[in-house]
RNA sequence: CGGGGCGUAGCGCAGCCAGGUAGCGCACUUGAAUGGGGUUCAAGUGGUCGGAGGUUCAAAUCCUCUCGCCCCGACCA
């Protein structure tokens, strides 16, 4: 566990995984392509799970759950969303010993028996909207699986809501699309581009699908949310309808939207260097670790001592004071930072002699990063300094994010860009366009960003007159 | 599903070609010293060699079958 991991420019993907066994966030499960979430990840998780689900209860959001099987039949009943699922479906035919006549899914998703119970709640105008979040696992057969990233089983969180109207409905669709983004920036550090999907890459069953992107540490895009407006697709599968003020019956539009444990890869790769993990201090399981140092065992308990007051001094944050005496503080060192922890407080002899502790930033490595400050004072100095690590790791993956996207002129600078980093250019919007430049550099529309110049341009592929932008990158 | 690779101690590997009853590094245990950037020395623990069958006096090693995993592609949050 403390050995080094693999460079991040040797190779990504082994960089990837290393950091995560290494940090001891998840590990391989015995079953293909699931993965268990150590103590570690999942105390990441619970801190991001709290952060959203504040966001959704402010937004008059509540919690509920539904069930994990899904008749087979419900699936059926939207056309298109069946058939963008069926590859990826675990299916239970047989219950207590016997053939089901009704095959039961794992759950990939739950628009389908949301649908069915909204039919049953919905009478009036007066029971909308009805929005409901669910925290909960579902289940995709993907055929090539990573940590975090893509895994059979996965955590998430799924809101689906219910509204009178299709502007009220779309309006939903970008609230939560921007919550999305504002967790994102100011909880995970990370930049994210909202926009919204193209036909082929839009969820099956919605009429329109939004997301937020961000750009990885090695160039290449990942989706981390995504916002779907479902318009009357699922209402009409499942009859969802109510009695409007009019007394007219009408058909009502809902949405879903969520946010998977993949924002775990996202925060690894957006941040990590080739010490490990980066985690942003608002949501990482320790925000800092305080290191005593000492030689003899009289400096020892003078030193244990000024760490426990300190700690306790601290309370209230997320503090771990690692008493560990089998292992040198060099070496302490290192296990946090492979671990992500934003700040580490050294304290010893010297500096309780002197009245002082050190403190280190994991986000500016080596010596440039420590800085000596005086014990009094000492919390205020450390919230302002995990507040200032939060703002830069965000200010430095926006940097990086820019430095490494192009807005190119010809097709073959576009071909260049979307080698390395992002692409924003001109799209006419038709398929054909879309498809000839996934089939000639495996590079897809990202989204096409809510934030346009205006005016028109010419499509980067046709040069037919487009009037909007599109990023284009390889993803994963 | 197509292509490639790998299964030998918890992890990383050697041994296999030229069969002779399993080894190295790390980790782990114990002890001592050490401790402001991955500490050192010493002594230990730990393996039905992925599984099944076959050849042989003898199989990690040769043959057949099988299972699993990882990586790269097409599909996806």
């Amino acid at each position: 566990m403390a050995d080094k991991v693999t460079p991040r420019s040797e190779d990504y993907s082994r960089w990837y995984t290393d950091v995560i066994q290494r940090a001891e966030m998840a590990d391989y499960a015995p079953v293909r392509g699931c993965m268990v979430i150590r103590p570690y990840g999942y105390a990441l998780w619970e801190n991001l799970q709290s952060a959203l689900d504040k966001r959704f209860k402010a937004t008059g959001h509540v919690n509920a759950y539904f069930p994990l099987f899904i008749p087979m039949s419900f699936l059926r009943k939207e056309q298109e969303h069946v058939e963008g699922f069926s590859p990826q479906l675990a299916i239970v035919t047989i219950g207590g010993g016997e053939q089901l006549e009704d095959p039961l899914v794992v759950r990939p998703t739950s628009e389908t028996i949301i649908g069915h119970m909204y039919a049953q709640w919905v009478r009036s105008y007066r029971d909308l909207p009805i929005l409901i979040n669910l925290w909960n696992s579902v289940v995709r057969w993907e055929q090539r699986t990573r940590l975090f990233l893509r895994t059979t089983e996965f955590l998430w969180q799924e809101g689906h809501t219910a509204h009178a109207t299709y502007e009220e409905a779309e309006e939903e669709t970008l609230r939560m699309l921007n919550i999305y983004a504002d967790f994102a920036q100011n909880e995970a550090a990370v930049p994210v581009i909202m926009g919204r999907k193209s036909e082929s890459e839009k969820f099956a069953g919605a009429l329109r699908t939004y997301s937020i992107e961000a750009m990885m540490g090695d160039k290449r895009a990942l989706q981390s949310a995504t916002s779907h407006n479902l318009g009357q697709n699922f209402a009409k599968a499942f009859n969802i309808q109510f009695l409007d003020r009019d007394n007219a019956l009408k058909t009502c539009w809902t949405t879903s939207w969520g946010l998977s444990s993949r924002m775990i890869g996202a925060i690894i790769m957006v941040h990590g260097d080739d010490q490990g993990l980066i985690l942003p201090p608002r949501l990482a399981p320790l925000q800092a670790v305080i290191v005593p140092i000492w030689k003899s065992d009289a400096e020892r308990a003078g030193v244990m001592e000024s760490a426990q007051a300190l700690a306790k001094e601290l309370d209230g944050l997320r503090i771990k004071l690692d008493d560990r005496d089998d292992v040198s503080p060099g070496f302490k060192f290192n296990d946090w930072e492979m671990r992500g922890v934003p700040l580490r407080i050294e304290i010893g002899p010297r500096d309780v002699a002197q009245g002082n502790l050190v403190l280190a930033r994991r986000d500016v490595p080596g010596r440039p990063g420590k800085t000596t400050v005086p014990r009094a004072g000492a919390r205020q100095r450390i919230e302002e300094m995990l507040a200032t690590i939060q703002s830069d790791l965000y200010a430095r993956a926006l940097a990086f994010r820019e430095a490494n996207t192009r807005e190119p002129r010809s097709y073959d600078e576009f071909k260049a860009a979307v080698e390395d980093g992002f692409a924003r250019a001109w799209w006419c919007g038709s398929a054909a366009c879309e498809a000839q430049v996934q089939e000639e550099t495996k590079a897809t529309i990202r989204n096409v960003p809510l934030d346009q110049p205006g005016g028109t341009g010419p499509c980067i592929v046709c040069n037919s007159t487009a009037t909007e932008q599109a990023i284009f990158a390889k993803a994963y």
